[in-house]
DNA sequence: CGTATTTAGTAACATCTGTTACTAACGGCG
DNA sequence: CGCCGTTAGTAACAGATGTTACTAAATACG
């Protein structure tokens, strides 16, 4: 077989990113338009589903370096979104989300809900299982890879 | 049904748009060591697939704004990796690579077809084909959403 | 104990990216 | 031809992100 020559519409990796960004962006909508940015909404998914973790874990979690973290829970934390608790380890903050951070949470997770249901919905069940299991899949494999 | 509580793990976007980071981080290195960077790279892959095009086609076929095209072109064209050359219309350029750039974008290109070609390997026939036609419906339906 | 190493988080700087507004060139049409 | 709207590309600024190095606190261990 010749060598096979590369296509950006058809390489695998490259959809995948651009699928993503543009879910990224579609989703963006909902919490732009609330105050919210993308790495300070990922530290509110982080911590609404993992009360009290610390800012290490959402580290750990999610794909953010330390610092991102750092600076997107100093924002929550101005915008009152957000509340750190001091700890035994005088090093490390619990993280949890204010009441109104909680509320405002809760609102921009109906519409990303809903988002992925439409998405999703309109792929008949047998293919939407075998995409998620693919999904899974790749998500081991790409993490075991080198 | 009780409101499902969204959990960053298994929400579909998500995980579809960190996946694609995670693939991008281990592509990246592929062309990070010969000095070429993500939006350098994606222009080089747009004009070795179609050479001849103009920037902005290079902005309708890969998710870049003009400007990020733009300050790629003049990157690559400094590192001698690609050409302009000014048409009739006097206002755009046309792009291709250069012997040199040909080379490294071959270089590049077969690390990343054999990434690929890894990781799809190893998902059976039937589910690598119900992945990629997930995939395929995901980015119609994507593209034709609001 | 007390020194050495590790860990959590942040400050400060450099670089990258997005946005707005501009210039130059083209095409339409009176 | 000559004005007007449009298009390709870039400059210049603002804001976001990555990188390195630091501080403070905890643990390891002789």
């Amino acid at each position: 077989m010749s060598a096979p020559r590369l296509k950006l519409a058809s390489f695998t990796p490259y959809r995948i990113v651009a699928l993503g960004q543009r879910m990224s962006e579609a989703l963006g909508a909902a919490y732009r338009s609330e105050g919210v940015s993308i790495p300070e909404w990922r530290v509110m998914a982080a911590v609404a589903q993992a009360p009290s973790v610390a800012a290490r874990d959402v580290v750990a979690i999610t794909p953010m370096d330390k610092m991102a973290v750092s600076r997107a829970v100093t924002a929550l934390e101005t915008k009152g979104l957000i509340e750190r608790e001091r700890g035994l380890d005088k090093r490390v903050s619990t993280l949890k989300l204010t009441a109104k951070g909680e509320t405002l949470f809760q609102r921009i997770a109906a519409i990303a809900l809903k988002y992925e249901e439409d998405l999703l919905k309109r792929l008949p069940p047998a293919d939407r299982k075998a995409f998620l299991d693919g999904l899974a899949s790749l998500e081991l494999l790409d993490r075991a890879a080198q």
